[in-house]
DNA sequence: CCGTATCCACGATGATACTG
DNA sequence: CAGTATCATCGTGGATACGG
């Protein structure tokens, strides 16, 4: 069996996989409903990272260069000094933000059954 | 500083970040999808390991184990020998199977653009 | 058949310090 | 201000063996 055979068997055909891969990562959510809320306007990364409260400097860095490399995010750079850069849902972005915000509604409506579920199985 | 100060303080408001990070693991989304698609009938542990391929025995257990635990699926066991265990979204899970569809769409529909901006950034 | 226990590898995250 | 580099840490997931 070569290296890559049992890994790559079943992934190439399983986008939600990759997509939960991506959104899964525990900024990301975050960072895209703030610019989501900010939207049209563009929003600092200083400002990001006051917003996302525990968010480290690297981390929000990361995100954002996954989330541009993704094309879900716009990036771009005043060229003053120092610098100020500015992020923004790009189209794409948005739309995976109308998938995101179903999630939020059932997280909001139903993670307090899921507690409880919780706290009965401790009994 | 209290030890629980720094990570607590904004995690009890997001409970979609506690929602990813159940969704978010290697194995759930299948594991739901394929009780939803057999609803309303149950399905054994056996089967659902050959249904998704490359999970171990341990992780579809663990992975069960956190689902029934968070009352997303109910577990019934045979008592034979061998026993046979059989598994069913709840009411819960179902609900939670609608959100997740929402998702799945999402990335059929634009997963392939994700990656032609992947493509596009290497450049 | 189903589940658990143990050990281990790897990636994601975080702390910190440094650069343009 | 924004980003990069480095190192340490922790949780997830996987291999394997064993138990009920």
């Amino acid at each position: 069996m070569t290296p890559s055979a049992r890994g790559d068997l079943f992934d190439p055909a399983c986008p939600t996989r990759r997509l939960l891969d991506r959104i899964g990562t525990k900024w990301t959510s975050m960072t895209v409903k703030i610019l989501a809320e900010a939207a049209p306007d563009e929003v600092r990364f200083a400002d990001l990272r006051r917003r996302i409260p525990g968010v480290s400097q690297k981390m929000l860095s990361v995100t954002l260069q996954s989330l541009v490399r993704d094309g879900l995010v716009s990036r771009r750079v005043e060229a003053t000094v120092p610098p100020r850069v500015h992020y923004r849902l790009t189209p794409l972005g948005a739309s995976l933000e109308s998938a995101l915000a179903v999630l939020r509604t059932w997280a909001e409506e139903h993670m307090a059954d899921v507690d409880q579920a919780n706290q009965e199985s401790e009994r």
